[in-house]
This record gives structure tokens, C-alpha cells and sequence, in this order.
DNA sequence: TTGCCTAATGTGAGCGCTACCGTTAGCGCT
DNA sequence: AGCGCTAACGGTAGCGCTCACATTAGGCAA
């Protein structure tokens, strides 16, 4: 019993030919119940474990799906994550992470290593991609969805919000509210596609409205509620008149109305806070802060779905592309 | 150009063998700079892409690791997962996904499903795991390191903090700090093993120094501020008298934090508050929270570090066990 | 020259499975 | 009896690579 049993020898055992041992464990049809049972028994005493590398070999598909993101260390993509890994449980399917930095050349790197696999499918962040990584994708036969954000043209299949809408909709709705001393707060990464979206649509409707935006504070690296509480200080101690703040994320806004709570300052009486993303962290403090929906989970499980889909079809057909509304949050504190 | 093109393509068009084009794109030695480069020129003029799974058949060994924890929806295992991937970035190694739900049948189906790739190191959270999984991982060649955890008798490899200890650390700290009206607020999940022993060496300390714990709140979802918030609440309403919580999980005692900001309470001066973790949400708070670092990164980075290093030593050599310390933090609210 | 050594390359023989097709046995029907 | 049909099973030929071992070419000492 020194080496690994082979499905050779799980064959030998319930004297059956491999085929037959191979359709058993598989649970394909064309084999006894008797023979069967006989084959499942015979692998669970020899403790046999497929070796999935020469199934998959042999059959031309594999069972990984690639999972492809910027960054693990925000709320975000883990949730998305989950939302992928729940729907996969039970389908035989896996993910595999690959982490680029918000960097497009790591990007492709990672995408290459991931089209090794053969994967089932491709789960990618984002619309944006160099152009060796799009035609990689585009010639490799695998489905590839694309997640987060719509605005762009996907390679096949697209699940996501449109994020020129929610920073179109999120400035919309502070001007109705009557807010005109607004300001932002946000990342400065120019690789952060989306939440630049963001700031570009939240921008065109205040320039549409003729309203100045009043101050703006950039940092580099992952949000936190620390660095939200300070960047709020800071830009309101440069900008004392600004009533209104926009941020890039809840992580962000959440920092703000902890500099609010600490100095007095009365939300939305005095300072009027706005995030995004509508993190689970925002239940349960002092005010329910506004922010956009910006749905992670419910994206991880239709990407999933769109890939578990694909079983039948044929593969690279017609492309989804599944909009999700990044439906405002209004809180307490607008 | 129709199908993908295969190592026999590249060779033939570098005018090589199939051994020498494998060799010149995996970087081995024994291969001439020329060879070398007419090889890599027509790998990326056929847009070539390695097939793992041939490759790693044929060498018996795959770039796979497998990633096993109880749950992705908490702050804390996606932390790890960043630090496993942070690690492992630039290695070839990519992270394999697993979900358990706290459910052992569960993780004993997914350390199969694992094993099946014949993954170059597994990294499993806990000690704890059912006689057949045991089994599968024992007989399996693949180097296992178990984590967060390292109250128990590993398999292999084990890094982690003593849970027993951190709940003893906590439970003197208090103690010493004079408080004698203590409560606990923790999850409920009889396979949530490490709450467990931290619930268990807390309250053996309390036991020895003859102070009860006066009220204890379970609940069976996950950790969040809001749950924190309103078991707190809770707890108070039937248990006036107590002066000082310990929670399972900083996300609850920011819940608990938020319920004293809302009612007035004083921290610590009419309630004390402890968690556990030091998640990074802790920062930016009116009060810093006392906490105990858990040291969820590091725990990533170290256990692949653990399957790195196992490429040159045989494969099962004794194990290494890597006790990492639960530092407490005091902050203010103690 | 001859021999020996090293660097560079090539030649089978699989890795452990599954797709594809062929075979066999058993049954009901005319 | 002879036919066709289906359920159950098996043999063969790879999947696309890499290992272990030749083999070749060139360089240098004796």
C-alpha cells in the first residue's frame, strides 16, 4: 500500500475493466447497480482519490474556474468571492484566485497562468484589460465574464452596475436634496477603472448643474476608516464650508461620521455624508449612512451561474450582459 | 489557427525537439541562449499557452494549493487568503478555494476534492477534522499545514495562536483590571472550535479566581455590528449589574461600542468592552477597542511560506509548529 | 590522432485517466 | 428459430506534456 491506488487497481478489485470502474465513480450512466456499488466500495476501502490532472487531461475540461481580481484586502471582492464559491458548492467546480494589484501587465500574467488550467470558465474584475490579455482571452475558448461594472464592452459575458450611473445618480440625488458645497473623497489609483467612473459621472452631472465641486482629497493606498476620519478633517479644516461629502467607499464614509461623532459635528445638520458599496459594516451605527448598493454578492453568484450555465451550450455563444442597478441607499445622513 | 496550438507546434516552428522547447519555456538549464530565444519567439507568435494539466501529469506534481476554511463571509479568512496570496504571487503557485460552513462531512468532501489535484500543499483551517479526512491527509504525500489554531496535534505542519491562551489572557487582564460583573457575548456554533476554547480557557480563569460570568448571549448567524449591538442591548436590559463584556469577535464589540454611544453609557467607566481579532476596522473609532490580535495575515503569509519551502526537503518531514502570540490590546475601552 | 569530458539536444515511454467504438448477453417478438 | 434491440461492459488509443536516458557535437589534453 506504499504508492497511491490507480483506478487500475480500484478495477481489479471489483473486477470490473477501468471503463466501467471510471463510469462508476463518476456516476455516468451504462453500469449495474451491482457493479457499481461493487466499484464504490472496492475505491473506499483502498482509499483511492481520483487525480483529477489526468481526468481532466483525458476529457479536454477541467473543473476550476479562475477568479480573477485586483486586490483581496477591501470588503469587496472577498464578498464576491463568496458569492462565487457558494454558488460553485455542490457543482464539483472550484475557484482559483488570482490577485493582480490593479495592475494590468500582472493582469495578464495571471490570466495566462489561469488559461493553463483549461479552466470551465474565467471570472475577471473589470472591462479593462491590455491588449495581448484581450486576445488571450478572446481565442481561448473559455468563457469569461467579466464582473463588477457594465460600462464597456465585454469579451463574452458581463455581470455588474454601471458605475457612471451610480456616480451620476448618487449627484443627482445630493442636488435634489438642495446640497451645493459638495466635495469628494476618494481613491487616487489610476487603475481603480470603477471608481473613477464613479467620480467622472458624479462630476458630469454637477458640471451639468452648474455646480462647482468644492474640494477633492486623493489617497493611494486601501481605504479605512482611519484614513476616512482623517481625510475628512483635513479637507473640512482646508474647506470649512463644504456641507456634503462624496465618498469612493463605505469604509471611507464610515471614518467620516466617526470624525463627525468625535467633533460634534451634527450629521446631516452640519455635514451631509454619502459612500458606497453598502457594506455590511454600516448596520448598526449611530446613523444609517446613505450609499449605493453596489450588489458583490449577488454578482459572484450570477457570474457563477452564467459559467455553471455554459455546461450545455456551446461555449463562446452570444454574450449576457447582466446590469445590475446600483440602487441608492438614503440613510440617515443625506 | 484554428485549435490551440500545441508544444509540438512551438517546437516545429523553432526547429527544436519537444523536449527542448518544454525546456527553454519552464527556464531549466541545458539549453543554448539561441535555442532558447527561438523557442520563447514562437511561443508568443502562436500565442501559445502551457497545458497544465498535461505538464503537471507527466511531472507528477501540480502548482495548486489548496485553501480550506470554515467560511469566506466573516473579516477574517479572506485576511488569511490575502496573506496566502500575497505569498505566493510570483511563485506559480495559485490558492484553491474550499468552503466547510463549520461542517466537518463537508470539509472532509472538499479536502477530496482537493486532494484529487494533487495540490503542492494544503493549508486547512483548524485541528480539528473527522477520521476519514484525517485519514485522506495522512496517506496523501501532499504537505498539510493547519492554522490559526495550534491547540491540538497537527498532521503536519501547524500555524496559529493558542486559542485556550488568548481566552486566559483576556480573562486575567480583566481581572487584574478589577472587574468582577462580567458577561460574554459569542457565537453559538458548536463547530466554531476556536471560539470554543477561547470561551473555555476564559471562563476556567474566571473559575480559579472564583468570579462568575454572570450572563452569557449565543447567536448562531454570523458576527455583525448590528448583532453586537443588539445582543448587547439585550444582555444589559436582563443583567443591569454587568460592568464588562468579552465578545467573541471585534465586529461585536464595535456593535457593543455603538450601543453605549447611542444610550450614554461611558466606556469603560459604567461597561468595559473586549473582542477579539484586531480587525482593521478597529481603527478610526471613537475608542480604540481592546482586542487581541489574532494575526490572520501573517498566518497566510507563514503557512505558504511553509509549502514554498517544501519544494526542496522531502516531502512529510516532521513538522513544524509556529505558535504565533495573542498579543492583547488594550486601547480604551478597559 | 585518439580519447574523454561537457554542453546541447533528441528519443521513447509513460503520467492516470476518459472518449469512442465495439462486443456480449439477454430479452421479447414474430 | 431467427431477428432486432437495449443494457452492460471492455479494448484501444490517445489527452499534451515531462522523465530518464540516449546521442551528438565540439573542445581540449596527451
Amino acid at each position: 500500500m506504499a504508492e497511491t491506488p490507480k483506478l487500475k487497481d480500484v478495477a481489479k478489485m471489483a473486477n470490473v475493466s477501468e471503463m466501467t470502474a471510471s463510469r462508476a465513480l463518476r456516476g455516468v450512466s451504462d453500469v449495474s447497480e451491482a457493479a457499481r456499488k461493487r466499484v464504490k466500495d472496492a475505491a473506499r476501502s483502498l482509499g483511492y482519490v481520483p487525480n483529477m490532472l489526468a481526468g481532466n487531461l483525458a476529457s479536454r475540461k477541467s473543473n476550476l474556474v479562475g477568479f480573477i481580481v485586483p486586490s483581496l484586502s477591501s470588503f469587496v471582492f472577498p464578498e464576491v468571492l463568496n458569492g462565487v464559491s457558494a454558488t460553485l458548492a455542490g457543482s464539483g467546480l472550484q475557484p482559483v484566485t488570482g490577485v493582480t494589484e490593479y495592475d494590468l501587465d500582472k493582469e495578464e500574467a495571471v490570466i495566462a497562468q489561469m488559461l493553463s488550467w483549461r479552466p470551465r470558465g474565467l471570472i475577471i474584475a473589470g472591462l479593462e484589460h491590455n491588449s495581448n490579455a484581450r486576445k488571450m482571452l478572446e481565442k481561448s475558448n473559455v468563457p469569461v465574464v467579466e464582473i463588477m461594472d457594465v460600462d464597456g464592452t465585454p469579451i463574452h459575458h458581463c455581470v455588474g452596475i454601471s458605475h457612471q450611473q451610480a456616480g451620476r445618480d448618487m449627484a443627482r440625488k445630493l442636488l435634489e436634496r438642495g446640497y451645493r458645497k459638495i466635495a469628494f473623497i476618494g481613491t487616487k489609483m489610476p487603475k481603480d477603472f470603477r471608481a473613477q467612473k464613479r467620480l467622472a459621472g458624479f462630476k458630469a452631472v454637477l458640471a451639468e448643474a452648474k455646480v462647482p465641486l468644492l474640494a477633492q482629497e486623493l489617497y493611494t493606498r486601501g481605504s479605512s476608516i482611519q484614513t476616512g476620519r482623517d481625510l475628512t478633517a483635513k479637507l473640512l479644516a482646508a474647506h470649512p464650508d463644504v456641507n456634503c461629502i462624496y465618498y469612493s467607499s463605505d469604509v471611507m464614509s464610515v471614518g467620516g461620521l466617526m470624525h463627525c461623532l468625535s467633533c460634534g459635528l451634527s450629521v446631516p445638520g452640519d455635514l451631509a455624508l454619502a459612500g458606497f458599496n453598502n457594506l455590511e459594516i454600516l448596520n448598526g451605527l449611530p446613523l444609517r449612512l446613505a450609499t449605493t448598493d453596489a450588489h458583490r454578492f449577488g454578482i459572484g453568484e450570477t457570474a457563477a451561474e452564467l459559467i455553471l450555465g455554459h455546461s450545455g451550450r456551446d461555449k463562446t455563444k452570444a454574450g449576457e450582459i447582466i446590469t445590475m442597478l446600483p440602487t441608492i441607499e438614503i440613510g440617515d445622513t443625506l
